[in-house]
DNA sequence: TTATAACATTAGAATATCTGAATATGATTA
DNA sequence: TAATCATATTCAGATATTCTAATGTTATAA
């Protein structure tokens, strides 16, 4: 078992991100998640055609997110990362928690930050004072932002 | 201090990680995680235009991942999720690691997973037989796929 | 009262992405 | 040899995203 890591500019870390931003692709990463599978089993579970299935996971494996052994005729694909797939399924349960700090908490906050600061470093507001008391905007929700 | 909680379907999964599969946000959110900024501020750290600055941080903020408290004319950003800016950050050491098993070990998965395997889920290659030894294919190599 | 600062909003062109249809390939099987 | 299976590839239209430029808003300063 050969094991390799690299870090990621940002613009990598964003496509990769943004090739992990897609159902049928993320559907592909569970169905992987309990085992490989050959392209025509993951076609059959996710009920779409053959050359999308096929587009997407050459997608995957264009970024080495899956990887696949040939089996016969068969193109057994896997996780080439699994620890991409664990993360991505505990996001919800780890990432998603909202925070409202209340607004002395967010000051005290940025003047922890602002002593934390170098001098060559922007700061909030780039110094301007704090006139008045912060307060929240009048806040219409939306579905996913809740 | 209000914290929510709540899981998601594969498509709003999916639209969360593609928001913030783009470079700008990235930086944003990378900025904010040090602590809150106003608009101005992260403009000229980014070096964009305003408008643009703007642009993503309502596209942040419809998704919650930013949220911002005004103090005078200014409106401080903040994360509302840092829960999720430390799961970023993180992700590079903990999810990009690169397996590559031996076809023996990935056949031992597959056994040991269809020996798991409820009698009505598919299996891999829906029971059809392993024929001569799996193999590797030829591989190019790309920049993101080492 | 006019100007300015700090941001938001809109419109539209430029790009990027997604999908399905058609076709190709290469290995088996009849 | 012809047919079939498993999968890949290509391409064009549809859709979505992103960026720029221009303009709007609101509060404060001159």
């Amino acid at each position: 078992m050969i094991i390799e890591m690299r870090s990621l500019t940002l613009r990598d870390h964003a496509s990769l991100l943004r090739l992990l931003g897609h159902p049928v692709r993320l559907a592909i990463i569970q169905r992987l998640a309990t085992g490989p599978r050959c392209v025509t089993d993951i076609q059959e579970l996710l009920e779409k055609p053959q050359a999308n299935v096929s587009q997407h996971l050459m997608a995957l494996r264009a970024h080495r997110i899956v990887d696949y052994y040939e089996d016969g005729k068969l193109r057994c694909y896997y996780l080439a990362r699994p620890g991409l797939a664990k993360l991505l399924a505990g996001l919800p349960a780890n990432g998603y928690a909202v925070v409202r700090p209340s607004p002395e908490q967010v000051r005290r906050d940025a003047r922890r930050l602002r002593g934390e600061t170098a001098a060559d470093m922007p700061r909030n507001g780039r110094g301007r004072q704090w006139r008045g008391r912060p307060r929240w905007p009048a806040r219409p929700a939306t579905a996913l932002s809740r």
